[in-house]
DNA sequence: GTATGTTGTAAGTGGATACTTACGTAACGG
DNA sequence: CCGTTACGTAAGTATCCACTTACAACATAC
């Protein structure tokens, strides 16, 4: 009877540019005005899409995953013979690390992490990321090595750990670009190794 | 002619409780009304002590650096003979890991990265940090290992990492105390040793 | 004692911000 | 073609927050 509603679609064409904005300003200064412009409507066209501020944010947090994830799983896919899987995403994490702004919405939610949502959403990004990290180190060590699942979740958050702290030192200027790929791609094959036996 | 100033001793006297807001709200949401209630004083008293409110937060970071440089300083002289210094921090961070706060506050700056004076504070902290963990790993593995200055910086920064992720994991209910006492003090010694040569 | 500067109390201000309401318009289905 | 519903624009509101101002009480140096 009416015109189709089109909700999904704009939140689609939305996402990135709230992404960004968030990305860039950090929770509290990206202003929902701020986020309007850049979106190019009014506020309230925000507000039909989603119920609040806080839903932008996390919905923007899980469409940054899924595209960091979805570049991964095709580096797996376009399986190249010089390297193992894991080896290939240190080396391209080496040169494209946090492309996405990934890291820079999580340092956004971290200060808001006693609010519920906020911090539910970054539970399930970082649950997800640790976990398939620890599946890429399980494949690379093989059934043969006797690691744990304990091992390799250790392992895994000590990786996860070295693209956070990569970030974090790139946003100070405290560590150069060659440095930074040699943190990770050096130490990453270390941490993949683990301890010899 | 007057009664004396004592600014010092009351900012002295302030900044444990402006670190704890800080670190428990964020920097956004310790609002100055907050402040000051903590403080049991009016917000024009904090005003008179510190220009505004970036520079209680940026003096708040600084305090609690100190706090932690303190600790480790003194772990470092009450040397034991068991372990070496820098297996004992290890072991010392696995238990106390951010007892005062310091990463929550960490956090807290990050996402007010884009302010020169936030981001200069946090830019000191990370580099003192990490200047005073490459130290402790160039003594652990002594000159005859030929570790380069170079490979010690970048296994610090991982070390850091270590703290970083496992603060994070811990915040967000994603790891158990046992799993981040191994994180540290396993993952923590293989990357004190390096790749063995 | 008194001039001088410090400390405490109380109230306020200007601006920002998350979210809402009201209303005109246009597209689709019957 | 017409009723229903989505969509766009504009304005508004209530609240919050960093920071200020005005002023009284008080302690010290001389």
């Amino acid at each position: 009877m009416a015109k189709p509603d089109q909700s999904d679609e704009r939140r689609g064409q939305f996402l990135p540019i709230l992404a960004r904005a968030f990305a860039e300003l950090g929770y509290r200064r990206a202003t929902t005005a701020e986020l309007a412009q850049r979106c190019d409507v009014r506020e309230n066209v925000l507000y039909r899409l989603w119920p609040d501020k806080k839903a932008m944010f996390v919905a923007a947090i899980e469409h940054v995953y899924q595209l960091s994830a979805e570049v991964w799983a095709k580096l797996l896919r376009e399986g190249e013979t010089t390297a193992s899987p894991a080896e290939r995403l240190l080396d391209y994490e080496s040169d494209h690390l946090g492309e996405f702004g990934l890291y820079r919405l999580v340092f956004a939610g971290l200060s808001e992490i006693d609010d519920p949502q906020i911090r539910g959403a970054l539970r399930k990004m970082y649950g997800r990321f640790h976990k398939f990290i620890r599946q890429q180190i399980v494949d690379y060590r093989g059934a043969e090595s006797g690691t744990t699942e304990q091992e390799a979740a250790i392992a895994a958050w000590a990786v996860v750990g070295l693209g956070t702290v990569a970030n974090i030192s790139r946003e100070l200027g405290l560590i150069t670009a060659p440095q930074r790929r040699r943190l990770i791609g050096d130490t990453g094959r270390l941490l993949l190794k683990g301890n010899g036996e």
